[in-house]
DNA sequence: TGCAAAAACCGATTGCCTATCGGTTTTTGT
DNA sequence: ACAAAAACCGATAGGCAATCGGTTTTTGCA
């Protein structure tokens, strides 16, 4: 799935927003970019039917908001963009960190490895 | 920037036969796939550019071969998709596993584990 | 060294997707 | 019921992969 400009900006806009209207979105990214109302309207359509925004008639107009959050579409983005290198089985994420372990920091090592034991531990709890 | 069916098909089959001309290309892919020998020379030549592979003059023809590495290509793909979304210093597969990790299983866990410990490893042993 | 074959190169077309709007239809509040 | 607001529809332009036909350039060899 390929996303624009406009349209990563609108998404973008929805994770701090939480929700708003086409009229809204356009006050906020469509004047400063010379988009008219339409133009918004149509992203957001997009968007929707991606399956990256969610919406629902507030009064009279749809009123929009995030379907996925910043982590979750940089997954599904990544997992799309690997998928056909990537073997049945295996999981492209950690396909990938195969491929980018090199470029983190020890820093970011450890982030992950926390990561992994919170992962860990929320197992545990639930079973 | 983007591939096509066409130029992923190709780009695999560099990373099992080391090099090949159009030509060749063309006998193991093109014409299971129908595809003219032109086609063929338009899809490498595009992937030449974009740099993904290289090429020199054997004889009369291009030799064509990888540039890049399934692992390299991957990570270059991520951070491609990924780069709008992530903060300057972050890196994007820490972003992504942070939402991607409960789709892991424990076994894939282990996996991602130990990939940390040999890369910790390795920077002992260069240091 | 000149020529035929092979390969490269060029340009055009198609198809898909985002961006962008104008104009029409539908909805809604009064 | 009506005017305004919003949604919906359809069209156009621009970018990129895929696909070839046809022309030019290279190259090996007679």
């Amino acid at each position: 799935m390929q996303l624009g400009e406009l349209e990563k900006l609108v998404l973008q806009h929805f994770w701090n927003v939480k929700e708003a209207d086409a009229k809204q979105v356009h006050k906020v990214l469509g004047l400063a970019r010379g988009n008219s109302l339409n133009t918004i309207q149509s992203t957001l359509d997009r968007l929707f039917k991606k399956e990256l925004l969610k919406r629902t008639k507030q009064g009279h107009a749809y009123c929009y908001s995030a379907r996925v959050d910043r982590e979750g579409l940089i997954a599904q983005l990544i997992s799309n963009v690997t998928s056909d290198f990537v073997e049945d089985g295996e999981n492209s994420l950690i396909a990938a960190f195969s491929s980018a372990s090199a470029q983190l920091n020890d820093e970011q090592l450890d982030t992950l490895e926390k990561m992994i034991e919170k992962q860990r531990q929320l197992r545990k709890e639930q079973s």
